[in-house]
Parts: structure tokens; sequence; C-alpha cells
DNA sequence: GCGACAG
DNA sequence: ATCTTGTCGC
């Protein structure tokens, strides 16, 4: 047996890289949506063998839930920085497919194009779903950035070799930042301005808190 | 070669 | 991601 090979895209770490670079050139990093009224919270959930995907959608900008999916599956390829969405696209997919309320943008746990080759989680799903998408991530993969001032809303540029590919932002007074950025058909300024109205009262937008309460119950 | 490294 | 209770601070 091929020990480069055992995943269930079939393909090594070295056809991933190409994978990547191939997809990330069809990103758009501009607004293509009319409006906002739907935000999904996408992640998933390990219990043992077997990954839970949860998807839950909100209104925007009340953030009120308006439907909730789990599904759950296994997972064949393991976790390797830089290469977490081939690990976690296959049971978001059979999720998303689940869910009758479509969202307007969806919202993933991870990286959009703050990525090495530029495709986190987040923009490696929506170029294959061809839907607006926002990486928010609770660390740093790649780039470096200045601390953000204190009060909720402020924020710094994401930076990695003289390009801005995200925001540090702060969502709550006082408590560590999160990460957002461009996932798919949308800017930065409104990936943040989104993510921003999803927080109420905590660290995470609701949309991500309410799916990682489904992935891991 | 060494250190970093989303979830 | 996951294993896990109390504890420090606003």
């Amino acid at each position: 047996m091929r020990l480069q090979n055992l995943h269930s895209w079939g393909i090594s770490i070295k056809e991933a890289k190409v994978v990547q670079k191939s997809l990330s050139e069809r990103i758009v990093k501009y607004d293509s949506f009319s409006e906002v009224k739907t935000v999904a919270g996408l992640d998933i959930g390990f219990h043992g063998d077997v990954a839970r995907a949860s998807c839950a959608v909100f209104s925007y900008p009340d953030c009120i839930l308006i439907e909730e999916k789990v599904y759950d599956g296994r997972v064949n390829f393991p976790y390797i920085p830089g290469f977490l969405s081939f690990r976690e696209i296959p049971v978001l997919a059979s999720v998303l497919e689940m869910v009758e309320t479509e969202p307007d943008v969806l919202i993933a746990d991870g990286q959009g194009i703050a990525h090495p080759r530029r495709l986190g989680l987040a923009s490696h799903l929506g170029v294959l779903a061809d839907k607006p998408t926002i990486g928010c991530a609770k660390s740093i993969l790649i780039g470096r950035c200045e601390e953000p001032g204190n009060e909720k809303g402020s924020y710094t540029y994401l930076i990695d070799r003289e390009e801005v590919i995200g925001v540090c932002l702060r969502t709550r007074s006082g408590v560590k930042p999160v990460y957002v950025s461009i996932g798919n058909k949308i800017s930065l300024e409104s990936a943040r301005e989104v993510v921003l109205n999803c927080c109420k009262k905590y660290r995470l937008p609701e949309p991500i808190r309410w799916a990682h309460k489904l992935a891991s119950n």
C-alpha cells in the first residue's frame, strides 16, 4: 500500500497543494450578493470514531435561530495544519445538503484566505459551493498582526508577505480577539461587519456558537 | 536543519 | 479537536 495516498480524496499532500493553488485562483474577493438576511454557522465535533458536522442557520442581523441540522459521518483525512479542509469538507458538504433554508452567507470555524496557499477551509468550501463564505478562526495559522484596541469592534490587519490576508477582530471588550478572513464572494470589510454583528454576548458569532453546541452534543 | 502550525 | 474542576477576575 502507498502510505502517501491513504486519504478519502485519494490524493497526496503534494497533490493537495496543487489543488489549493488552483482553487484559490477562483476566489472572488468582493461582495457578490444582494443582501444578507440569513447566516449559517458550520462546525464539526468528534465523538470517538464519528465526526458530527453541524449547520445552524440564523436570521441576520437579529440572529434568531431558523434551522439546525447535524450529520454523523467519518473522516479519513488526518488533521494536518494547512490541509484542514480535506478533512472537514466531506462531512460539511453532507450536512449542507440537509439544510432547507438557503443561507446567504456561510461562516466556517477556520481560515478563509489567511492560509499559506490562500485556500483555508472557508475558501475551499466557498469555491466548491460557489457561495459567499467567511473564515472565523480562534487562532492564527499564518500571518502577523498588532494587538487591536480593547473595545469591541476594534481591529488590526493580519498580514503575510506584505499582503493583507484578514483582520484580528475584537468581538467583545477585554476578550481575546478572533481572526476573520475572506472565504469567497465577500469583501474583507463585509466579512468583518457580518461577524461583528453576529457577536451579541460572546466572543464567537452566534451561528458558530450554536453550531459548536450541536456538533458536541 | 529548526520552529510554527486553523480544528 | 479532545481529555477535565476549580478558580481567578470583572
